[in-house]
Order: C-alpha cells, then structure tokens, then sequence
RNA sequence: GGGUUGGUAGUUCAGUUGGUUAGAAUGCUGCCCUGUCACGGCAGAGGUCGCGGGUUCGAGUCCCGUCCAGCCCGCCA
C-alpha cells in the first residue's frame, strides 16, 4: 500500500496515529531548518511537517510544485491551525519521504484561481483536472449522473445501449461520418441522438428505456455546445404527454434534491410555445424575472387570439412605427433614472448585428408623473401614458421599445429582456426555475425548398385532435409567399420542452407509432417513397408488427450539470472538452491520417 | 458564412499623441529565515510585442492581409 488515509480525512481524533500519504506536492514553505509542504491528492490537502533532522535530506532532494511524494509520519495537533481547509487542526510530523516522481514546473498554477487562460488549460487539460474547480464539476456531474440513475432504475427503466456506428439521416443537423473499410465507399454515422433506435426498443417491448449516452454532431459550436455531448435519453410505453411530463418532473426534482439538497416542490408552471412567444418572444423563456413582452402591434396572422392594440400607436406620423410589422415594448423596473449615455449604450447594444435593430425608443416614467421619450415629438404626454400603462409601467420604471419585422424584432424584444435581466441581476445562478413549453408547432417552413421541416424530429406526432387535418390534407405549398394559411401551419405537435432559467435542458414528444402517419409525415417533409423505405424502411417495418404508443424525451447532460453548477459554460463540466472550432488541443485532433490509411479505406484526399 | 473582443516575459496583464534601454504582478533560479498556510526579505534570469506586408526618419502603438483563441448571429430534426 502506498497510503494510509488520503489527503481530506485526518482529524483532531487521529493525533498520534502513525500514518503514511501519498500525493502532490502543492506548495513547500521553508523557514530555515523546518519546512511546511502541502501534501494534495483527490479528496484534499494536509500539511507536512519537516522537522530539522529531515530538512538535511530534503535540501539534498529538493521538492517541486507537482512531485509525487509519499511520506509516512505521525498526526500532530497544530500550533496555529487552519479554518480553511478540513484537516486545517492537524499536520504530519514527517518521519521519513520517498519522491515517488518528480515534475517540471507546470505553465500554470495549479490553484482554485489559477493564473491559466482557457487555451493553456486546455491543452493541460490533466492538470487543470487537478485543480478543485474542476473536480467540484465533475463530482456534481458524476452526482447529476447517479440521481438520474437511481431514479429511473427505481421507475423500472433499463439501460439499454444502441450502437454508435448507424446510418446517416437527412433530416436534422449534420452527421459525422466515418469510412467503412469492408465496404470500401460506405460511411457509417454517428448518432446525433439514439431516436429510432429507442423507438425500435418499445417495439420490442422494452418499455421503459434509457440511457445516459454520447450524441454526436457536427455543427459550430458555443460555449454551451460541443460536437460530442450527453443526453439523458429515455422513452416510455403505453403514456400520454401528461405520463412523461410527471415522470420526469420527478426526476428533475430527485436530481435537485440529491445534488443540490433543494426541495423544489413547487408546481412546475407550464406554458404553451404560442404563449411563450406572446409573452417573452422566447420559446425558452426565463421566468425567474417579469419584464413580460407588451405587443403594440403584431400581424394578424401570427397570434390570433390575441386582441389587436395598434390604434395606440399608428397614425402618429412616426414612421418607425407605422411602418413596423411588429412592435413591441418591455418595461424596465427602476430604470427611469438612466442618462443619455445608458441609453445611448442600450441603443448601440441592439443595433449589433447580432441583434440588428435599426434603433430602440425609449419612454421614461419618471417619478413625478411625468413623461420623457425619445418620440415627444409624436405623441402626446397623454398617448405615452397609454402606452406605459400598456407596458405596465409604473412611475419609476423606463420602457423599451423596438419596431420591425415580427421574428426578428420579437427575438430582438427578448434579447434585450434578457440582458436588462443581466444587468439588473435578476438572474441570480444559485435561483431555479423550471417550466414546460407545450404545443410547438409541428412543422416549420422552409423557404429555401418551400416544403415542410420538421420543427422538433420526424417521428414527432401531431395533437391528436391535429391527426385528422395533417392525413385529409395535401402538404405541398402552392403559393409560397401565403404558405402561413396553408392547414399544416397550424398543426400542432405532441412535443415539450423542459426549460430551467432559459435554458433548454430537455424536451420530447409523443411519437408517431401507426405506419401510414409515419409515412404521411415523411411525405410532408417531401421524401419520396422510395427515398422512405431507403432511409426509414427498417422502422416502418417494425410498424407493421404491433408497435405501442410510446413517447420520451432527452436530458442535455452537460448543459443541466452546467446550469446546477451555476455556469454558463459547459466545458468546464466535461472532462476533455473541445475548443470553438471542435479542436482538442490536448491531444490535437482531428489531424490528418496516414496513406496506408487512405489506402485501405479506398479513399483519395482531394480537398477544395 | 457573418459580427465582435483579444493575441506583449513561463503565466495573467499594463503599455500615454508613433519617439531613448518595452513594465508590473505572479511563477522560476539563488541566498537568508523555527510556525507558515497567498509566508516573508534580498538578488537574478526571463521578450522575434501571433505571423506577413505597408505608411513613416522612426511602429508594440497607425493601415491592409492572414492565423489562432473567446463570445455572439446564422446553424444546431
């Protein structure tokens, strides 16, 4: 053995116990002839005593930062002890030491605030692991995972894996491919999701599956997407949406209460996506804070539930306005009180091309009752008074208001919700708040080949009060430009979303389990029966021998370890994460491969 | 594909209006130090200012291009 104990768990009740440690050394303190060395391993930091007689031996083989050294000795009390750390009232009266290896000086401090940049940490990525930081990160994704675990082991759900190497899809982002050598010309895929696999599984009456399972795919990346990352991935048998939707509020609520020891048992507010978009512009809102949308105008077609208030504003002379598709304003809580240079930065800030706004009005609701905006010159003190109260501004509070095209001003709208959300600190990382969006659309437009697109996947199916309309009616678009009046704009689907502080951790669907709305689904999406059973003939198939209703969803692993850690970033909750450009630094991949390599596959390399 | 911010010592950064020998902190090396725990003190080493081109008497600084990294938009069924 080469330890006793670890670094983490000797204590004021282990004085005089004889004990040897094994770890790395984190720092040497030398005062004449004694010397204080912090021992470092997984589980924590204790501190050696080299006493006088030692130190002759210790100057002979002096210790750096990152040595392995393992020293057996005895457990002291402190003369001066240590609140910070947990064996801070102890250290270890050095007896004697071997190094077990040594270690060149690392290109950073191995310390909770290392002086690293994320670049070097990365391509140290082995010893940026041994920083508390990190490991803090991977325990509670390590938490996340067993929670997951015991909860659906005890719901009767089996892990069940599915291959990795499949078949290329059309729909849906793009595949990584990897070149079959035994047939020479042929690509696997990697699964961007084990969708029909696990559609397949409750076919054969597995019929509570999951799996805690890499994804793959090859699309840019952001600081909260990585070209491999982690699903949750279940599906269930025999359920309704309400079915999934309980089963996995308790799973939420069994992650929150075993890795965070909260007891989130408040109702799990739901909204429908037509909702969500009326009232944040968002279908994954944070609604940890208000600053709800007020639309002042909007095209009739988009929200038709909802009662038409642009007389508020149109006819004013001002242009912006009356020319706008959409318009729409937030009211700011307290922020009355802003200086032309706030405003001016807020009027840059959606200017960006990001955002792209032409510009931003403003309407302040000062103290006093009175109001000040950058549009005086068109309404009336009494219309902005109107129109604040549209926004249910109250005295104090400063209203935001952007105008155009209705997608993009919406998304505009909710961009600048979440940055005065930001900035006003409403979005606190430790506040959680959980909330279903219902009833997406089922299908979206896509322009380019004026047809149908599945907006969340293929085997998504309709409400079945949609069922009819989507099987009685012909999906191709003959006038392109009025395609919003076509039926199967308004179809629809049997789909949610989980979204917890504006960020989507999961979301599902009941799925299409009857062949022929399989097969009418295809169809909209404009693929050819032949093209069908080419791609999908094995699920189709499967239809055909007795296949349960069923539904599921998927987790992003990565992302709710990273929003319970409180980061908005998910590569520091990944043990080897790839850079933007999906490069590992570390080990620098991808790279180019050998010609015997390209020989064996049959593949020429002819890049562009 | 686009926007934006950055690239200067091992590391994290500062660097004025274009002007003498490019600085600080930290890390590293050496010496001193018996109670530190961000130990302290003294001394020292350490730089192709990402790369290429241009403007200029003179460029870390200005211009053009390019590469790399971070964040964002598009994209991500």
């Amino acid at each position: 053995m080469f330890r006793s104990h670890t670094c983490g768990e000797l204590k004021m009740a282990d004085v005089n116990k004889d004990v040897t440690l094994a770890g790395w050394v984190q720092t040497v303190r030398k005062f004449g002839s004694i010397t204080f060395v912090d021992l470092r391993d997984r589980y924590g930091i204790t501190q050696l005593l080299f006493n006088e007689s030692l130190n002759e031996v210790l100057d002979k083989n002096p210790l750096g930062r990152e040595f392995v050294l393992q020293v057996t000795g005895t457990v002291s009390e402190r003369s001066s002890k240590n609140a910070n750390i947990a064996t801070g009232d102890i250290e270890i009266a050095v007896n004697s030491f071997t190094i077990l290896n040594k270690s060149i000086t690392p290109p950073f401090t191995i310390q909770d605030d290392t002086d690293g940049g994320d670049e070097l940490r990365m391509k140290y990525r082995f010893l940026d692991l041994r920083r508390n930081a990190i490991k803090k990160n991977l325990a509670l994704r390590y938490a996340v995972g067993r929670s997951t675990r015991n909860y659906l082991h005890e719901n009767n759900f089996m892990d069940i894996e599915t291959p990795f190497l499949i078949k290329s899809t059309p729909e849906g982002a793009r595949d990584f491919v990897v070149p079959s050598r035994m047939n020479a010309g042929q690509f696997y895929a990697l699964p961007q999701s084990p969708q029909t696999f696990k559609q397949l599984l409750m076919v054969s009456g597995y019929d509570r599956y999951y799996q805690i399972v890499k994804c793959f795919r090859d699309e840019d990346l952001r600081a909260d997407r990585q070209p491999e990352f982690t699903q949750i991935d279940c599906e269930m048998s025999f359920v309704e949406q309400e079915d999934i939707l309980q089963m996995f509020e308790g799973l939420v609520r069994r992650i929150f209460k075993d890795v965070k020891d909260i007891d989130y048992t408040e109702v799990i507010e739901r909204m429908t996506w037509m909702n969500a978009m009326w009232t944040y512009g968002n279908d994954k809102p944070d609604i940890r804070f208000g600053m709800k949308l007020c639309n002042l105008k909007f095209p009739s077609h988009t929200f038709p539930a909802q009662t038409d208030i642009a007389d508020l504003i149109n006819r004013a002379d001002f242009k912006v306005f009356d020319e706008a598709e959409t318009v729409v304003a937030i009211a700011v809580p307290g922020c009355a009180n802003y200086t032309r240079k706030q405003t001016d930065e807020l009027t840059e800030w959606v200017k960006r091309p990001q955002i792209g706004m032409k510009g931003l009005v403003f309407l302040k609701c000062n103290e006093d009752g009175t109001f000040k905006s950058s549009v005086d010159k068109f309404y009336t003190e009494d219309k902005l008074k109107a129109i604040a109260a549209a926004a249910n501004a109250i005295a104090g509070d400063l209203v935001l208001i952007v105008a155009g095209a209705e997608e993009k001003t919406r998304k505009a709208a909710s961009d600048l919700r979440m940055h005065m959300g930001t900035t006003l600190g409403l979005r606190r990382a430790e506040d959680f708040k959980l909330l279903w969006v219902l009833d997406f659309p089922l299908f979206e437009y896509a322009e380019e080949d004026n047809r149908w697109v599945a907006r969340h996947h293929p085997f998504t199916s309709p409400k079945p009060s949609d069922i009819d309309t989507m099987i009685s009616n012909d999906p191709s678009i003959h006038n392109p430009t009025e395609y919003l009046k076509h039926p199967y704009a308004n179809i629809k689907a049997n789909a949610y979303d989980m979204v917890l502080n504006g960020n989507e951790i999961g979301g599902g669907s009941i799925r299409i389990f009857q062949k022929e709305l399989q097969q009418k689904m295809f169809a909209a999406l404009g693929m050819s029966e032949e093209e069908q059973q080419h791609k999908f003939g094995f699920l189709l198939g499967a239809f055909e021998y007795g296949a349960p209703p069923h539904g599921g969803l998927a987790f992003g692993f990565d992302r709710l370890c990273a929003i319970l850690g409180g980061s908005e970033s998910i590569r520091d909750f990944i043990a080897f994460p790839k850079n933007n450009s999906g490069r590992d630094v570390m080990i620098d991949a991808p790279s180019t491969i050998d010609e015997k390599q390209f020989e064996e596959l049959q593949i020429r390399l002819d890049l562009k």
